[in-house]
RNA sequence: UGGGGAAUCGCCAAGCUGGUUAAGGCACCGGAUUUUGAUUCCGGCAUGCGAAGGUUCGAAUCCUUCUUCCCCAG
C-alpha cells in the first residue's frame, strides 16, 4: 500500500559491494527499489572468464536480504554496436580507447536509463564512486569523498538529462564504510574483491584477448632517440604509449658508451608510426619523450553544460586514477580542444580521455589525440 | 690457420692480484594495486661461470688443451 505512494528508483546491480550498498541505502532512505542486473556480454561465455554466472546468484542473495525484487535484462546487443564496436575501430587505427568511458553514457545511462524509464521509475542509480547535486538549475557531476575512489572520469560524458535522472548513493561515502555497512546488512559480498578489467567483459589476458579481435602485424621496435633496431612486435594496436611489459627488450650491448646512467633502464613505448609499423621506444621511466605539457582533444562531452572557460585555471585527468593537474585550457570550440598543464604529464595517450574538473566538479572531457 | 683479446642466467653486466650460499639492471613469470589500456609496488628467477683436464685445503677467478667469436696482421 505505501509502495504505491513511494517513487521507484531502478538500482543497476551487479552483484559487487558497491551497487549492493547503493540499493539497501535506497530502500532505507525510502523508496521503492527494483533492481536491474545486465548482462551485457555474452561472447565466450563457456569460458573460464564468464563470472557473471556468479554475479547474478550474488545479486538474487542481496536482493532478497535487502526485500527488493530483481529484473535481469540484456543489452549485449546494444554493447557490441555502441561500444565494443568502436572500441576495435579505435584499436584498429593505432589508439587506445576506453570502453568503460562509453559504456557508461551508452549502456548504463542510456539503455539501461530508457528501459527503467520504461519501467515507470523515477530515478536510475548506481554504485558508482561519483556524487550529483542540483545547483542553479542544472546538475552538476561531482567526485566523490573518497577521493581513491572516485569515477567520475569514466562518466564525464553523461548529458545534463541523464545527470538529472541519476541518484548515486555513495556519494559520500569511503569504500570501507561501505564494506561495513554491507557487512552489518549481512550482505555475504562485504569481502568480495573488486572487479577490473573492461566493465561486464571481466579482466583477461589483455594482448590474446584482442587477438581474438585484431589482426596480427609483425614490426619493428626501434629507439626513437638513435633508430636502432631493437626487437620485433606483434602489432601496433597492441602497444600503448607509456608500456613497458611485453616489449621483450633486454641489456643492449654498447649502450653503455653513450650514457652509463640510463643503461640498464626499461624501455617504454612513446611512439607508434602506423604508416610504417613501426613502434618507437624509449629508455627510462623520465625520458622526455614520455611527457606532454599540452593536448589537444576532439569528440568533446561537457556534462556542466557547456564549454569551460578559456584561460581558466581547471585541473584536468588524463587517465583513470591519476591526481588531478593544473592546466589551462587555451582553446575549444565545439569540436576542438587546447589545454596545457602546468607541469607536463607522462604518457598522455591519443583515444584515451581527458577530463576536466573545476574543483570537485567535473565539467566534462573529450579525446585525446 | 702468425699475433693479440674475449667467452658469467633470455639480454646487458659485476666479480677475474683464488676463500662462506656467483652483485646489479633489463627481460620474463607470479602476486598486489586498478571497473579502460598503461604505469607503480612486492616476490621468483645461474649447485653454476664455453668444454675437458690439472694445480690447490679451496677456483668463475691460476695452468694446459680444445671449441667459438672479435681485432690486427695475412
Amino acid at each position: 500500500m505505501a509502495s504505491v505512494m513511494k517513487k521507484t528508483v531502478v538500482v543497476g546491480l551487479s552483484g559487487g559491494v558497491d551497487s549492493s550498498v547503493a540499493a539497501l541505502l535506497l530502500k532505507q532512505w525510502g523508496w521503492n527499489v527494483v533492481g536491474l542486473f545486465m548482462k551485457n556480454w555474452e561472447d565466450d561465455d563457456d569460458e573460464t572468464y564468464c563470472s557473471s554466472r556468479q554475479d547474478l546468484l550474488d545479486v538474487m542473495s542481496v536482493a532478497d536480504r535487502i526485500g527488493i525484487d530483481v529484473e535481469v535484462v540484456n543489452f549485449a546487443k546494444e554493447y557490441k554496436e555502441r561500444v565494443f564496436a568502436r572500441f576495435l575501430a579505435e584499436y584498429r587505427a593505432g589508439r587506445t580507447p576506453n570502453p568503460d568511458v562509453f559504456c557508461n553514457s551508452e549502456i548504463k545511462f542510456k539503455a539501461f536509463l530508457e528501459h527503467a524509464l520504461s519501467m515507470g521509475a523515477e530515478k536510475i542509480a548506481t554504485g558508482h564512486y561519483a556524487g550529483v547535486r542540483e545547483f542553479d538549475g542544472r546538475f552538476q557531476l561531482l567526485k566523490s569523498e573518497d577521493g581513491t575512489k572516485d569515477q567520475t572520469y569514466f562518466l564525464h560524458r553523461l548529458d545534463q538529462r541523464q545527470l538529472s535522472k541519476t541518484l548515486f548513493p555513495l556519494a559520500e561515502l569511503y569504500k570501507r564504510d561501505v564494506r561495513k555497512i554491507a557487512a552489518e546488512a549481512g550482505l555475504h559480498v562485504a569481502l568480495k574483491k573488486d572487479s577490473t578489467g573492461i566493465c561486464f567483459i571481466g579482466e583477461r589476458p589483455f594482448k590474446e584477448f584482442l587477438m581474438r579481435y585484431l589482426p596480427r602485424r609483425k614490426g619493428e621496435i626501434r629507439s626513437l632517440d638513435d633508430d636502432r633496431v631493437l626487437g620485433e612486435h606483434d602489432g601496433l594496436t597492441f602497444h600503448t604509449l607509456g608500456q613497458r611489459k611485453g616489449l621483450s627488450i633486454g641489456g643492449i650491448k654498447g649502450g653503455k658508451t653513450k650514457n652509463a646512467e640510463n643503461d640498464h633502464e626499461a624501455w617504454f613505448v612513446a611512439k607508434k608510426d602506423i604508416g610504417r609499423n613501426i613502434l618507437y621506444v624509449v629508455q627510462g621511466r623520465g625520458h622526455p619523450a614520455l611527457l606532454s605539457d599540452q593536448l589537444s582533444a576532439g569528440q568533446l562531452s561537457w556534462i556542466s553544460g557547456g564549454s569551460p572557460k578559456t584561460h581558466w585555471v581547471f585541473a584536468a585527468k588524463t587517465r583513470y586514477r591519476q591526481t588531478d593537474a593544473p592546466c589551462e585550457i587555451e582553446r575549444v570550440d565545439d569540436g576542438r580542444l587546447d589545454l596545457r598543464f602546468a607541469v607536463p604529464q607522462w604518457a598522455v595517450t591519443p583515444g584515451q580521455s581527458v577530463v576536466v574538473y573545476d574543483g570537485r566538479v567535473c565539467l566534462g572531457g573529450g579525446i585525446i589525440g
